[in-house]
DNA sequence: ATAGTTCTGTACGTCTGCGTACACAAGTCG
DNA sequence: CGACTTGTGTACGCAGACGTACAGAACTAT
């Protein structure tokens, strides 16, 4: 059974690091407040390490916290009744997990799941909606991330529509590799199916055929990305439209 | 050809109402302020009729208006770049279109579309974004309402991925239903084809079984539904969890 | 009334993805 | 070392939806 499937992990060990007290720091919206705002929030954050396949919030219930990814990568899952779990959306260095209690929400909407061990700064989720309240700052760059993350949502719906597995699965690659800035990371096909909402044999298939044209290659979740700009071409139009800007050329 | 497949309809004639100058207002996110924000507001407020097939706003523009619909029916399109649309939401008088700016974007991500005709009030976009800036009332129902429309453009996403069309029919006819407060309303199996992103003889085929076991009834874009709770054990779970809310027994 | 348009019903071959099952290989743990 | 777990490859029948095409019914306009 993969970590996937699992409801909920044990809480996570917390560990401790030296935050820069100057900017720029590794996440984006953190990075982008003025020195002044950061000084004020920096007493609150906390970097902690997260592991891949732990589960740092539940749907249906609120999170303590809210992350901002460094280095690890996140993925949102919308839980639909009969136990399926769906990825909206990948969330990285760009963003934040925890928006819901920004925008005055009781519950989290999505579980919310490690895809990539790494670090990330948290914050008591209360103490982020004072703050939120409070700092106009911080709260036009939390406001434009909701903006993006929700575009980012509902391309992604409209691509699932529409484009074949091959095609989605090239462009997650590339997102995650984006988000991670990496041409080399880890994710099964297992994991994948759970991001792309299809089998496991459905990955298959599609990552063979990619592997066979020399795209990508992998081996027991290792997955190397050996040729970007073929991938894109591989990967639907969704990629280029809505990912290319995350950089990364 | 349908109206959704029109990029652009000529600009709609604004026909001014009284509006109330107290509370309630059909509109929720409106009718939600305290006299004096309502007040404030009034004299920017501006009655509108919106007549199916209108399209109040275009993907990639900035909207000069945000709409607060009272008994019309709006459709957010996110367009796939082979020139599909798909529908990501509906809005009704529970909320508006126009988030985007308040969120502090610069282009409208969606193809804003009136399925149903209606009131609606608008507000200058510059104003409606200042205002949201000043009034913590105004921004708060506002974001709430941004937090439950992510919420359901995250919901539909997983819902179009593993359930069949009839039952996802069968959803959004009640979630027409319950933003109109009608049992009858117009609208033909192209365009449910478009909101579903289906073929509209998928549609055909699944009205045609929901009709059979007289649940729905129809004629050339003429659309009863006959038996609300017969319909709903039609539809999905994805119905009774999220837009059960709404009222409507 | 006639002609045109819109909406709905029906048909048919094709394709993508599903559910399931099994085998093998590579790692891990005792 | 052997036993177990995890990840990947492969097969096969089936179902839902697609693309397309055509025809009739209902409404509209002239």
């Amino acid at each position: 059974m993969s970590a996937y499937a699992q409801p909920v992990k044990p809480p996570l060990p917390p560990k401790n690091y030296m935050l820069p007290t100057h900017l720029p720091v590794a996440n984006k919206i953190l990075g982008a407040l003025p020195r002044s705002d950061y000084q004020r929030l920096l007493p609150h954050l906390e970097a902690v390490e997260l592991s891949e396949g732990d589960v740092i919030g539940e749907s249906g219930e609120m999170p303590r916290y809210v992350y901002f990814p460094a280095d690890a990568l996140l993925s949102l899952l919308s839980l639909v009744d009969g136990g399926e779990v769906f990825s909206v959306a990948l969330v990285g260095r760009e963003g934040m997990s925890g928006v819901a209690s920004a925008l005055g929400g009781q519950l989290s909407p999505y579980r919310t799941l490690v895809l990539s061990s790494g670090t990330a700064i948290r914050m008591k989720a209360k103490l982020f909606v004072k703050e939120f309240r409070a700092s106009e700052v911080l709260r036009n760059a939390v406001l434009r991330y909701v903006l993006s993350l929700t575009v980012q949502i509902s391309e992604n719906a409209a691509c699932n529509r529409f484009h074949v597995i091959e095609q989605r699965l090239a462009r997650w690659l590339l997102m995650m590799r984006d988000r991670l800035s990496s041409d080399h990371f880890h994710v099964t096909h297992e994991m994948l199916g759970q991001l792309l909402g299809v089998r496991r044999v459905g990955v298959t298939n599609a990552a063979l055929e990619l592997k066979h044209r020399t795209l990508i290659d992998y081996s027991r979740g290792a997955l190397d990305i050996t040729d970007g700009p073929g991938l894109q071409l591989a990967a639907c139009a969704c990629y280029r439209m809505a990912d290319g800007r995350h950089g990364r050329a």
